[in-house]
RNA sequence: GGAGACGUGGCCGAGUGGCUUAAGGCAGUGGAUUGCUAAUCCACGGGCGUCUAAAAAGCGCCGCACAGGUUCGAAUCCUGUCGUCUCCGCCA
């Protein structure tokens, strides 16, 4: 959620952002007009109950039966009044959420993912001499990705990951959190998005991976749209995460932070629930598109001052991750009808599938500015002593069924065996992984 | 699932219907004083509205888990919800 203020006062930057996103150019007109009449409402009740005070003050020396009956009177308007203003504050809130971040002054406008700008590209398409293979094809031979039992099972877009491919999850998971919590490897990295930038370590976290509605509310992440897409579990009012981010930024709701604590980073591992409900007809065929995949999700809290220089940060730490995997990969700077509401900025890493014959998203950062911490009420204290609030970041370490997959379709040998990236070797205990 | 206790500011903690402008303490920030440090003293401390070009100050309203209710008046009484703790039950 943006800040009424600034909504009132930049509207031609606001109307802006809506045209550039793509989204309900009715909203800014009714936050105007529900905010004018929200805070005539506002004048009108306290007025009403400045009267009841002072009324009820006078009591405090004795009983007056005039006084009495116009308290009595004045009761009777305040709750008709205070009724009326709390219908427009609803609505209002509801309004509030349709108007969408402002784009960082990077952000290239566009209507579409095809609109996207690569800004860097990471190694080379392997040329194999052999035909190869996709990863089904690979995984059903291996005996290590099984969907036709999990499709009895549980339906389509589910699948059993066995064998050596289930232990690699785990490789991927220790890999991860090694590099995370070395401050010696992180110092490189931070390194190099700026000189002597935090090279603190993130706090591994395994949160619930459900979440109450008011609070996914308060995330930016359950708008209208995003509720077809999540899980909910009607008999205990509960929702299913789509991602580790909802319950980690949630986290330190209606906080105040310490400055000293800041950059606050945690790295959340969680299965991720998404129902795909728009995506029929769409990656049908394999595991690159599940109803429930783990994922490794990293959260950050930092100041407004370092929030941009964090993005960065968690940017180059995808990176890092996937240069030492030696998966080839495009970056992506998304475009304003991309990048998703709540957003500033976001970059997405492509990674090279062999097996589809292109480059597929498997990391996300996404650059929050206030936006989630204004809702969610995340403040830090800053030396002066007064308060303002958090920016967050957030943005995939490893996503579990795509990288998988982007190893299984790299790293295939003409037999058709895997062979085991080598900073996973010493995880896995396994060089390849055979029949 | 059952029984009980509890939920007050950044933190601790008093407050059982009007003497509360939420006492007091701790931490924080600004200032005064003092060779330095420490100590002491004073002030400030959340949200919204109003005023303002914007702010500050001022004024008003709200705020004692959340939502309702009783009352001229609620942190205080009542109802519901959520959460925490203790015990019992169930359970990996």
């Amino acid at each position: 959620m943006l800040d009424i203020k600034f909504i009132r006062e930049n509207q031609d930057v606001v109307a802006k952002a809506i045209k550039d996103k793509g989204t309900n150019p009715e909203a800014l007109a009714e936050v105007l007009s529900l905010d004018d009449t929200r805070r005539r409402l506002i004048i009108e009740t306290e007025a009403l109950r400045s009267r009841r005070n002072e009324i009820a003050d006078k009591f405090k020396k004795g009983k007056d039966d005039a006084l009495v009956a116009e308290s009595k009177q004045l009761k009777d308007k305040l709750s008709k009044l205070e009724l009326e203003l709390k219908e427009v504050e609803d609505r209002w809130l509801e309004a509030m959420y349709e108007i969408p971040n402002i784009p960082w002054e990077d952000v290239p406008v566009g209507a579409g993912e095809t609109e996207n700008k690569v800004v860097a590209e990471w190694g080379k398409p392997k040329k194999f001499a052999f035909k190869s293979k996709d990863h089904l094809a690979l995984g059903e031979a291996l005996d290590v990705i099984d969907m036709k039992r999990a499709s009895k099972v549980a339906g389509s877009r589910f699948g059993y990951w066995k064998g050596g491919m289930a232990a690699l999850e785990f490789a991927l998971v220790q890999f991860v959190l090694r590099i995370l919590t070395s401050e010696e490897t992180l110092k490189k990295i931070a390194d190099s998005v700026e000189k002597g930038y935090s090279a603190k370590s993130f706090i591994p976290v395994i949160p619930p991976v459900m979440i109450k509605p008011d609070m996914y509310r308060k995330t930016a992440r359950l708008s209208e749209e995003d509720k077809n897409e999540r899980y909910y579990l009607q008999q205990d009012d509960i929702y299913l995460i789509g991602s580790a981010e909802h319950t980690l930024v949630s986290m330190h709701a209606d906080e105040v932070l310490d400055i000293k604590q800041l950059p606050l980073r945690y790295l959340g591992f969680s299965t991720c629930f998404r129902r795909e409900a728009g995506s029929y007809g769409k990656d049908v065929k394999g595991m690159l598109r599940l109803h429930q995949f783990d994922k490794l999700e990293m959260e950050s809290f930092t100041t407004a001052a370092d929030s941009f220089k964090e993005h960065q940060f968690l940017i180059a730490v995808e990176e890092y991750i996937l240069q030492a995997l030696e998966i080839p990969y495009q970056k992506f700077l998304k475009c304003t009808a991309d990048i998703g509401n709540p957003n500033a900025r976001g970059v997405d890493l492509n990674s090279w599938l062999p097996g589809q014959g292109e480059y597929r998203e498997t990391h996300t950062a996404d650059m929050m500015t206030d936006y989630q911490a204004r809702r969610l009420n995340i403040k830090v204290r800053k030396p002066d002593g007064t308060t303002e609030l958090v920016h967050t970041n957030d943005a995939t370490a490893v996503a579990m069924s795509r990288i998988p997959i982007a190893v299984m379709e790299n790293y295939q040998q003409k037999d058709g065996s895997i062979a085991v990236p080598k900073v996973l070797q010493e995880f896995t205990g396994f060089k390849d992984i055979k029949k």
